[in-house]
RNA sequence: UGGGCUAUAGCCAAGUGGUUAAGGCAUCGGACUUUGACUCCGACAUCGAAGGUUCGAAUCCUUCUAGCCCAGCCA
């Protein structure tokens, strides 16, 4: 469920009051690095404000900076929202309006509200004045119009070192906000742009281009976060100045911030390097492109930005309440089958050597539509190595012991007599019976087992190999750098099986019982089944000591 | 120290003068169970602080405290 937030109400009442007929919002992304779980929020609450109100959005490349941009940013972040399922209406770059956005500076020019300025970047910076002083105007403020114009087409035209000039807009140098203090709204840098390759050599500035952009589309709400609350005013002064005919209202809110998650790029970058991590997509990761790998569903995604809601605050939100709407989201959906992940060997004593049996077996409990699968049994069987302990160490024990009976889940009762051990001391073989009475489906009654675990088919299971993840930052309470918090061991590969009968479809998820949902990785070829696990399944289980 | 914000439980978050102060995550009990899952029941807040206004305040006023953002020719 989505919690309410203040922007719904600013758009009710817009609405109500006919400010507007239809609500525009966008999500302008600079194509300079891949998004993270942090951008859901943004995306996916644009992209849902103006779907519920019947209204379009926007996918809008803010390429406005050359050198920072590339255009295999623009795919991947392509990519990853068209994964979310937020279809844009119309895809745009800011680019794309770098004429009229010089025609626009042009007319602030025309009007006396920009000029040229031969200041150097560290001259204007001294100018700027501090939050103490008021800064100082510059000597090149009050040349005339005609100049103001003569030079900033010779800018254009490239007649200017890259950096020799620049030009601002002329609001005030003793303003309190200091983006108020004559911003420099062009600046001349000789890059190859990915789109408009080497047509200009001037490229306009964050303050001046957003708000243009997004009266040139008719955004009639533009969200973003909180930074931008004191660029407001700037915001409001070009699309009012550059007489813009639409009108947006720029609105901010909290990011989504998660706690103990590796969310910066040049750390990310530093992981992978050092190989502590294997890629951008690596599952222990919150990118978009991470989370999709390691087989989160997009509607999962939704659900968490919708409970988070849209507030002002900022906080640092747990990532396990992402966790239980990935579960929520399998639920019903997911196949329930048996894998064991860390096998050791049982042999039933009593059972046919030579015998192999199929049992029916229903695929989800909870959604009979999903159907049945059949799974083999005979004397040989894997089951988890956890899941056996020679004694059972105390009442609330519910697997397997020496002289103790639990079922193997849709098949029968079993008690372990014996059991061999490995060079090393570790169980290598356990020796059980089966009674046959126990057989699943039976409605046999006379007597409870001692819990029930899962197990599959020696003989037929398939290999798989299964990737665990466990939490990349190590949470503590002490507030030390998270870099200094990297758990470098935090990805382990078991090799193990699954049952036979199932054949997992290219990104298939499924619940294995009674360890979680797993996900088939990309890395899997025809002879290696290769799985991620998505989540683990909740467990009030508490081992002792 | 100038400007702009924020503050409700361990973590998020509704709430806009009258409610027992929603909901989710986490935690702790308990029931049920062929997944120690699911489901179900139950527990869990002196609303950053102090004053004030009011019959009545998380909501209004005052003062204070804590935290975040801003001095790029980045976005």
């Amino acid at each position: 469920m989505e919690n309410k937030n203040f922007i719904r109400t600013i758009i009710e009442t817009d609405l109500k009051n006919g400010k507007h007929d239809e609500i525009v919002t966008r999500f302008p992304p600079e194509p300079n690095g891949l998004l993270h779980l942090g951008h859901a929020r943004a995306i996916i609450m644009n992209y849902i404000l103006s779907k519920d109100y019947g209204g379009r959005f926007n996918l809008r490349f803010d390429d406005t900076n050359p050198v920072k941009e590339d255009t295999i940013f623009v795919e991947g972040i392509k990519k990853d929202i068209a994964w979310l399922g937020c279809h844009w209406d119309a895809l745009y770059f800011a680019s794309d309006y770098f004429e009229e956005m010089y025609q626009r500076a042009m007319l602030l020019v025309k009007r006396g509200k920009a000029f040229v300025c031969d200041l150097s970047a560290e001259q204007i910076k001294l100018h700027r004045g501090d939050f103490d002083n008021p800064g100082k105007e510059s000597p090149y403020r009050d040349r005339s119009i005609e100049e103001n114009i003569r030079l900033f087409e010779a800018m254009r035209n490239g007649e200017f070192a890259d950096g020799a000039k620049v030009l601002r807009a002329k609001i005030d140098m003793a303003h309190p906000n200091i983006n108020m203090r004559d911003p420099v709204i062009y600046r001349i840098q000789r890059a190859h742009h990915h789109n408009t390759k080497d047509a200009w050599c001037i490229y306009p500035m964050y303050d001046f281009a957003h708000p243009l952009e997004d009266a040139i589309e008719g955004i009639t709400h533009s969200l973003c976060s909180l930074e931008f609350e004191d660029h407001r005013p700037l915001y409001d002064w070009f699309v009012k100045h550059c007489e813009m005919e639409q009108v947006p209202r720029q609105i901010e809110f909290g990011k989504l911030n998660i706690a103990n998650q590796i969310m910066g790029k040049r750390l990310i970058r530093k992981l992978v390097e050092a190989g502590t991590v294997d890629a951008w997509d690596d599952p222990r990761l919150i990118t978009l492109s991470a989370l999709r790998r390691r087989g989160v569903p997009p509607l999962a995604i939704h659900d968490f930005v919708k409970a988070l809601g849209l507030p002002k605050s900022e906080g640092h939100t747990e990532i396990n309440m992402l966790d239980e709407f990935i579960r929520e989201r399998f639920k019903v959906s997911a196949k329930r089958i048996h894998a064991v992940i860390d096998p050791v060997e049982v042999v039933l004593t009593n059972y046919p050597e030579d015998k192999t049996e199929t049992l029916t077996a229903p695929l989800n409990r909870e959604n009979e539509a999903l159907g049945s699968r059949e799974l083999t049994f005979s004397n040989t069987l894997y089951i988890e190595r956890e899941d056996f302990l020679e004694e059972k160490p105390n009442k609330k024990w519910k697997r397997l012991s020496l002289g103790i009976e639990v079922r193997l889940m849709h098949a029968y009762f079993i008690k372990a007599n014996t059991v061999d051990y490995d060079a090393n001391g570790n169980v290598k073989t356990i020796y059980a019976t089966y009674d046959p009475e126990t057989k699943s489906g039976s409605g046999f009654n006379e007597r409870k087992p001692n819990g029930n675990i899962h197990f599959v088919d020696a003989k037929t299971a398939k290999p798989a190999e299964i990737r665990l993840y466990e939490d990349l930052v190590i949470p503590d309470d002490d507030a030390q750098p998270i870099e200094e918090k990297i758990n470098t061991d935090s990805k382990q590969v078991k090799y193990g099986f699954i049952e036979s009968g199932i054949t997992p479809q290219e990104r298939e998820s499924f619940q294995f019982t009674r360890l979680g949902y797993f996900t088939l990785d990309e890395d899997t070829t025809a002879d290696r089944l290769v799985f991620n696990r998505t989540v683990a399944l909740r467990s009030s289980f508490k081992p002792k000591r």
